[in-house]
DNA sequence: CGTATTTCTTAACTTAAGTGAACGAGTTAT
DNA sequence: ATAACTCGTTCACTTAAGTTAAGAAATACG
């Protein structure tokens, strides 16, 4: 039926030596994975170009965030939330590609595809009660995660931060308003062409199934209504 | 086809003069509307009861955002915002309905309702471009109305507004993800279903044809489904 | 390397939504 | 008062998605 991924969490090129952890009560272990110091610079410089878009930094802050020891490398098929788990962790996707997908009458439902640039406050941190989805990685990525904690605490450091938290809110939510109207307004099809145009590297890089949830229909319906567009070119 | 609705603002027991206007390119008067000063009260009452949620505020905070004037009352049929249009208005309801819609192929789709406790900024407000989708009243509203520089003035002033504003819309994102994983799991008749149980006032409140677009569907199939709810009870 | 598993596609059939049209009830306009 | 219009419903028909099943293609794994 469903394969068991195996959580798996590494810190990208950390001061603080690597120790492996057993920490979920699973009992599934975070293991470190290998990175150089090259990717790890370039890590650093795509999180401030993303953060200077919003807010100027300057070096302390972008010491104090550095500090903070956010990025992870995350193997392909790790679970990073379960369903009926509480987490305080939200994530910034640099490299890869995570997804949101719940377990329904032993079926996954993908609703959501996080990549680069991607930004991800899961809703069971806001809402403080046991997940009702999984999150999990698509492809092995580089990740920020940070927890509520570290936030309350950089956000009370630094007034810019909770400004450019809620600009970054604010977008979101407007955008996701907007990708919502898109769907109730148009038909599977529609949504699949549109999608073609917005972000042709997600039918790609992510399997059909994954997709089809992701557009409201069964797989089988996705399979079909490509050959119908195939067969009208 | 689809009845022009006339603009019809009204300022909330101002202490400014209440001054008829005519502003927008198509020439609709903004007038005045008849209330009294205990309704005045009651809505900011209940204002100040939603941000206490939030956070605490002081008589001179308070004070404040009175000075601001925002409150308005604006009459069933009231478009707020056009398609096309360019605005800076966010939108607070205290009392009453508004909702988003737009026009596809001469056809209103509406996507979003708007009730009481409810806070919309249009994503235009944004994108500072002109607007995809039209904003009006579905029922006699009150309504707080700021435009983006109050909330850079107040937010500037009260660095405890910022901090309300983010967390307000990290909520609503989170919310908004939730809504919409429900909407792309769910059949138009569980979404039906879902809406009786989650909102059953929309359902009372909103013409059927509007409750349908918002279901995704067409207001015959809506008819043809609650027809079929029915005589499966 | 070959076997098992997952993923994708195809097909036949069922079910439900889209379409176009018609009707009655209620509302608005003249 | 009547004509025009809106709104919700119903019906017949079309189209597309859901369902079930089977097989091919790709991938994972021993």
């Amino acid at each position: 039926m469903i394969r068991q991924e195996e959580p798996c969490y590494g810190r990208l090129s950390s001061t603080v030596p690597l120790e492996p952890k057993v920490e979920t009560p699973l009992g599934t272990r975070l293991v470190a994975s290998v990175t150089d110091d090259s990717n790890n610079n370039t890590m650093k410089n795509t999180l401030f170009d993303f953060i200077s878009k919003y807010v100027s930094l300057t070096e302390d802050e972008k010491n104090a965030i550095l500090a903070l020891d956010l990025f992870r490398s995350v193997k392909k098929g790790t679970t990073l939330l379960k369903e009926g788990h509480k987490s305080q962790d939200s994530y910034f996707v640099l490299k890869g590609c995570i997804r949101i997908y719940y377990i329904m009458d032993g079926e996954e439902k993908t609703t959501a595809f996080y990549t680069e640039m991607d930004a991800l406050t899961p809703h069971c941190v806001i809402s403080k009660a046991p997940s009702e989805y999984f999150i999990s990685c698509v492809e092995d990525s580089i990740l920020t995660v940070s927890n509520s904690d570290m936030e309350v605490e950089i956000n009370s450091k630094f007034p810019k931060f909770e400004i450019m938290c809620r600009i970054l809110s604010e977008e979101l939510l407007a955008k996701k308003q907007m990708d919502f109207d898109e769907f109730k307004t148009s038909s599977p099809e529609q949504r699949y062409l549109n999608l073609l145009q917005s972000r042709p590297d997600l039918i790609q890089r992510v399997p059909q199934h994954q997709l089809a949830s992701f557009l409201g229909i069964k797989p089988q319906s996705l399979s079909r209504l490509r050959a119908r567009i195939l067969e009208k070119k």
